[in-house]
DNA sequence: TATTATATTGCAATATTATATCATCATCAG
DNA sequence: CTGATGATGATATAATATTGCAATATAATA
């Protein structure tokens, strides 16, 4: 539902004290409707379908925007942008990545039993709070 | 040391079964001396800097190609490669990027105590043979 | 409300990264 | 030698991303 996603957004401005402009909106509903990973270029497209207008630069500047507040992720190995299924998920975002089929499954750390905190310390590390992790995986799907 | 970063790829050039051309070693050597990550462009200005010439497709077809036998990787996030720090190693490869500094550090996933298997079977999945794990994080150095 | 400060967007140019196509060259088996 | 295969070179172009600056919108304050 667009309205739990959108409200999800809204907090996150209110909180960050950032403003929900109209272009921001724009994109945000854009991505909404888009369910596989998408470029910035073929998101401008789908604007202009929807019969908006905006420009390249804005595009990107408000997909890195919303991403930093975590509504969407880029998706690097794919260059591409995809709304995050679960914004307020406190834990890691996962995001699985098939090689073959190069579908998505996005889930969290815990979700997959996966111990992060632990070896991070171990090498003196610590998570970044913004990232999200790509795994490149093989789905049951394309097992055969 | 390069003679054993070498001996490692002629050994996956004789099991694969694939030629050691005079390109494919100018690549493995100037990517060998480069210690941070390198975008294709810059490597290609690199080998001129060391008396060679090839060809921009040339070049991003061989560093696909040591990709594919895990001798170097390719950092998605940066769209930059490196070699690997331990090619003969067997784990899942792990490159912890700091989103500060830029500098990554990479490791395996047992040396991090990361049980990949685990959490891939409790979603159907399985690790793809080829890739490699990039987590961003924030290191020692920069957490002050 | 009017004014100022700050943040956002539009525009145009350009930089950077990556691939496609096709010709040529090298290697190797028969 | 010859033909098949694989690798490279040359060129063009596609796809992705950023920069600088002017114009506009938004928020803050008087």
């Amino acid at each position: 539902m667009f309205s739990a996603y959108k409200s999800s957004a809204v907090n996150r401005c209110y909180e960050g004290n950032y403003s929900l402009t109209p272009q921001r909106l724009i994109v945000l509903e854009a991505m909404y409707k888009q369910k596989k990973p998408i470029s910035a270029y073929d998101l401008r497209k789908k604007i202009w379908q929807m019969g908006g207008h905006l420009n390249i630069a804005t595009i990107y500047r408000i997909l890195d925007f919303w991403c930093s507040l975590n509504l969407m992720h880029r998706i690097s190995v794919l260059n591409k942008f995809i709304c995050c299924v679960d914004p307020d998920e406190k834990h890691v975002h996962i995001i699985n990545f098939c090689e073959k089929c190069k579908n998505l499954i996005e889930t969290c750390n815990e979700n997959m039993g996966l111990d992060l905190k632990g070896g991070m310390q171990l090498m003196g590390l610590s998570l970044s709070k913004t990232g999200h992790i790509e795994i490149p995986v093989i789905c049951s799907d394309c097992l055969q």
